[in-house]
DNA sequence: CCCCACATGTAATCCGTTACATGATTAT
DNA sequence: ATAATCATGTAACGGATTACATGTGGGG
């Protein structure tokens, strides 16, 4: 149940129309929830029927017609009482490690390029991440909603941090493995 | 579409029933790709179908009977075609970090304990997880199979490492910050 | 005999993805 | 006029979650 606190946070910060919301989850927002713009109208529908959110009264009917929102008392109270209910963090779940595991199994043919792979897209996120953070704030540039805002980004540097040298450890690994493919402990195939 | 793969693999290392994947779905497997026991019924059911396991030929008819299922040849394929085929990540996705935005905008009350819970988690899992390192990978045990398997591992804790200090890090922020809660810049509510 | 744990499932709902549809505006 | 682009949606599907249903076997 995220989405729908994600678009009242982004509303917040600015009245938006679907497009722009959309635009905005492929950046900021978007780095620790994306978010397809087929998501975000069916829940803006949503929010308006249940009062959260209404559309700025410019008198648009409808299709092809630019349509903003902005939150109402309602959709802000709703917001902070979700900010401050407890959640369990979720297990974790990433593919990858289970495509490695897989390949204990199975053989680690064809792997080794996909690991090359992601860890080209890690390190284009953390510069991108680095150029942000030398961008918005720079040494010195502490308000409180700043320094939270900072802290965030600092999640997201470190965990692309962490990925890339984990993927370059796992590919130094790969090049002192034997090229063997099949473990075949199971000569049944 | 990693549920089928997560299941066939975990097949592969040891023939199973349902309710024994589950089990195992707890462990091992589950640190990186959790699933419910309905998921794996479900899943276990579509396998079948599809020829890629079988039920182990025990003659029980349905309900409140143990059913075990071993992996086929074709099951064996797919498991390596889908190790071996390359994927993009996924795009991260955190309600903790979208909660501080929100709380960046909404006020903080309420969000530090649940910081704290959060540590209490990751650290426990942390533990859990150093704790297998030092039974099933002591320094010296380095079979082609074990590298792999450790290298996994290793992704846990590093990860569960970075969560701890950055959990330290904002529960530090939030001791310096001004109790102030609302922030409320917006003064139309 | 009854209850509980073991074991296997079904049903309803929600969320996310993919593909497609439609209207309005602007440039050529 | 027409094509491209902006903008808002619909429809269909599949995976995940939650709640519920059903049957078996053993212990008290």
């Amino acid at each position: 149940m995220s989405l729908p606190h994600a678009i009242l946070t982004a509303l917040l910060e600015k009245p938006s129309s679907g497009l722009e919301l959309t635009r905005r989850f492929d950046r900021s927002i978007g780095y620790f929830w994306s978010a397809s713009h087929q998501q975000i109208y069916r829940e803006l529908g949503k929010l308006e029927a249940e009062g959260y959110i209404r559309a700025l009264p410019a008198e648009q009917p409808a299709r092809g017609q630019k349509k903003s929102y902005e939150v109402l008392p309602a959709g802000r109270a709703e917001l902070t009482r979700w900010t401050a209910a407890s959640q369990d963090p979720k297990p974790l779940r990433d593919p990858l490690l289970l495509r490695l595991r897989a390949a204990a199994v199975v053989g680690t043919a064809g792997i080794e390029a996909d690991l090359r792979h992601h860890l080209h897209l890690h390190r284009r996120q953390l510069a991108e991440y680095e150029e942000i953070q030398q961008r918005d704030f720079p040494p010195g540039s502490h308000t409180p909603q700043n320094r939270l805002q900072h802290l965030i980004l600092r999640a997201g540097i470190d965990l692309e941090t962490f990925w890339t040298r984990w993927l370059m450890d796992a590919l130094e690994e790969f090049e002192r493995l034997p090229a063997q493919d099949p473990p075949s402990r199971d000569s049944t195939v």
